[in-house]
DNA sequence: CCTCCACAGGAAGCGCAGGAGT
DNA sequence: ACTCCTGCGCTTCCTGTGGAGG
C-alpha cells in the first residue's frame, strides 16, 4: 500500500518540478488556425480574388475546394474568410460568414439550423419541415439584406447520404433573394462526388475551382518548425524528432494534420514519462498508440452480434471454415442469451470483419471437402479480450 | 472426366425505425 | 396525430464453383 502511494506521490511531485514540456498545446489541436499558412500563398491570393467583389457589394462566384485530408482547404477557408469579415465590418458593411461541417452536423436539418443560428437567428432544434427552416433563414438574408457566405464542409457526405436537394435550392436562392446575397463554398475530399451531382448544380457551385495539391515532405518539416516554436519550450523537440514526423506523414499523402496529431501525441508521452525532451523514439511510441486507440474505438463500437462472431473466431483459434465459426458464435450466443442470426449473415458479418481489417478472410477450396473462408484474426487477442469484458452483453464470457 | 462437398455470395422480400409531408 | 416513404438489418431461396476423390 505505501508502495503505491510512493509511485503517485512521484508522479505528482515530478509533475510539480518539471516544468512541462509544452509551452501551448493548443497550437497543436486539429481545429488549431495558425497566423500565417506555409505553402499555400497560391491558394490564398486565389481565394482572396474571387471572394472581393463582396467588398463592392456584388455577388462573388461560387467556389469549390478540393483536395485529400490535412492539406488545409478547412483553414484556407477560414482564414481568408475571416481577414474578410474584418475587412468589410471596418468599411460598415454588412457581411457575414458562416462554417459548417456537415458530417459533424450529420443531417440536412442540422446544417441549415446551425447557419440560421449563426446568422443570430433563433430556431427551434425541431419542429420545423426543411422548406420552413430554408424559408425562414431566407427571409431573414433578405430584410436585413446581409451577404452571407456559406462554407460547407465535407461536402461529399452530404451529397452521399442526402442528394444534392439542399445544394439545387442553395445554388439558385439568390433569384428568390430581394436583398443580400448567398455565396457558397464547398469543400470537398472526394473528387468523385461531382459525379453524383444535378449537371445545373455542379455549373453553379464550381464556378470557380480551388485545388490543394498535398504537402512535400519538406513542406511538413517547415510547417511542424513553425509550430514547434509556438507549441513547445525552446530546445524540447529535436530536429530528428521533427523530421520523422514529417517524413511519416509525408510517406501517407502530405496529411498535416496527421504530422501535427503526431507532434502532439508524441509531446504528450514525453510529458507523461517525465521526459526532458521529445525523441524519435516518442514518436514511434506515438504512431503505436494512435493504431492502438484506433483499434480500441473499432473493437468498441462494433455491433454485438459482430462481437460475438470475432469472439468466436478467438475462441477457436486458426479457423479453416466458416462452418466451424459459425457453430462456436451459436454456442456463444446460447451462453449469452442471444437469438444467433442465420449462416448467411454470419458468412456476411465475417466479410466485414474482414473489411474492417480485424479478421483475415480468404476463399479456398479443399476439393472434396468443399469450399469456405480460412479465417484468422489480424489483432491481438489479448487488446480484443480486454475490450469486449467490458461490454455489457459479451462481456460475461471473458470473466 | 465427372461428382459432389461446403460453402460463397447474388436477389428478393420482410419487418422495423425514423424522418418527411399533411 | 396520422400516413407515406425510405433505408437498414436480416432471412429465405437461390445459383455458382475449385478441386480431391472416385
Amino acid at each position: 500500500m505505501s508502495d503505491e502511494l510512493d509511485v503517485v506521490d512521484d508522479i505528482f511531485e515530478r509533475a510539480v518540478r518539471s516544468k512541462g514540456l509544452f509551452k501551448d498545446r493548443n497550437v497543436l489541436r486539429p481545429d488549431y488556425v495558425p497566423s500565417r499558412l506555409l505553402f499555400r500563398d497560391e491558394q490564398i491570393i486565389t481565394m482572396a480574388q474571387i471572394m472581393s467583389p463582396l467588398l463592392k457589394g456584388s455577388r462573388p462566384s461560387n467556389l469549390l475546394l478540393y483536395g485529400k485530408t490535412g492539406t488545409g482547404k478547412t483553414a484556407v477557408a477560414k482564414f481568408v474568410l475571416k481577414r474578410l469579415e474584418e475587412k468589410a465590418s471596418s468599411r460598415g458593411m454588412r457581411v457575414k460568414f458562416v462554417y459548417s461541417n456537415t458530417k459533424m452536423a450529420r443531417t440536412v436539418y442540422r446544417v441549415l439550423w446551425e447557419a440560421g443560428r449563426s446568422l443570430g437567428l433563433q430556431l427551434p432544434f425541431t419542429g420545423l419541415s426543411i422548406g420552413e427552416l430554408f424559408d425562414r433563414i431566407l427571409s431573414f438574408i433578405s430584410r436585413s439584406s446581409l451577404s452571407v457566405v456559406l462554407v460547407l464542409d465535407e461536402l461529399d457526405f452530404l451529397v452521399k447520404n442526402f442528394g444534392d436537394d439542399l445544394l439545387y435550392e442553395l445554388t439558385r436562392c439568390n433569384e428568390r433573394l430581394k436583398g443580400g446575397s448567398v455565396t457558397l463554398i464547398g469543400i470537398s475530399n472526394d473528387l468523385k462526388f461531382k459525379e453524383m451531382l444535378d449537371p445545373r448544380v455542379l455549373s453553379s457551385l464550381s464556378e470557380e475551382e480551388l485545388v490543394f495539391p498535398p504537402y512535400t515532405v519538406e513542406e511538413l518539416k517547415a510547417i511542424l518548425l513553425d509550430r514547434v516554436k509556438l507549441a513547445y519550450r525552446e530546445g524540447v523537440v529535436e530536429e530528428a524528432t521533427v523530421n520523422l514526423c514529417a517524413a511519416l506523414a509525408g510517406s501517407e499523402h502530405g496529411d498535416a494534420r496527421r504530422a501535427v496529431d503526431l507532434l502532439r501525441v508524441s509531446g504528450e508521452l514525453a510529458e507523461r514519462e517525465g521526459a526532458e525532451k521529445v525523441t524519435e523514439r516518442h514518436v514511434r511510441l506515438a504512431i503505436q498508440k494512435i493504431e492502438h486507440d484506433r483499434m480500441i474505438d473499432a473493437l468498441s463500437s462494433l455491433p454485438t452480434h459482430e462481437k460475438l462472431v470475432l469472439a468466436s473466431v478467438l475462441k477457436v483459434g486458426q479457423a479453416d471454415s466458416t462452418g466451424e465459426v459459425y457453430s462456436e458464435y451459436v454456442d456463444l450466443c446460447r451462453r449469452v442469451g442471444m437469438e444467433p442470426l442465420t449462416r448467411r449473415r454470419v458468412s456476411g458479418l465475417i466479410s466485414e470483419l474482414d473489411m474492417l481489417g480485424l479478421v483475415s478472410a480468404n476463399v479456398r477450396s479443399k476439393g472434396r471437402y468443399g469450399r469456405t473462408k480460412k479465417i484468422a484474426l489480424t489483432v491481438s487477442g489479448d487488446l480484443i479480450r480486454s475490450v469486449f469484458r467490458e461490454d455489457p452483453i459479451v462481456g460475461v464470457l471473458f470473466r
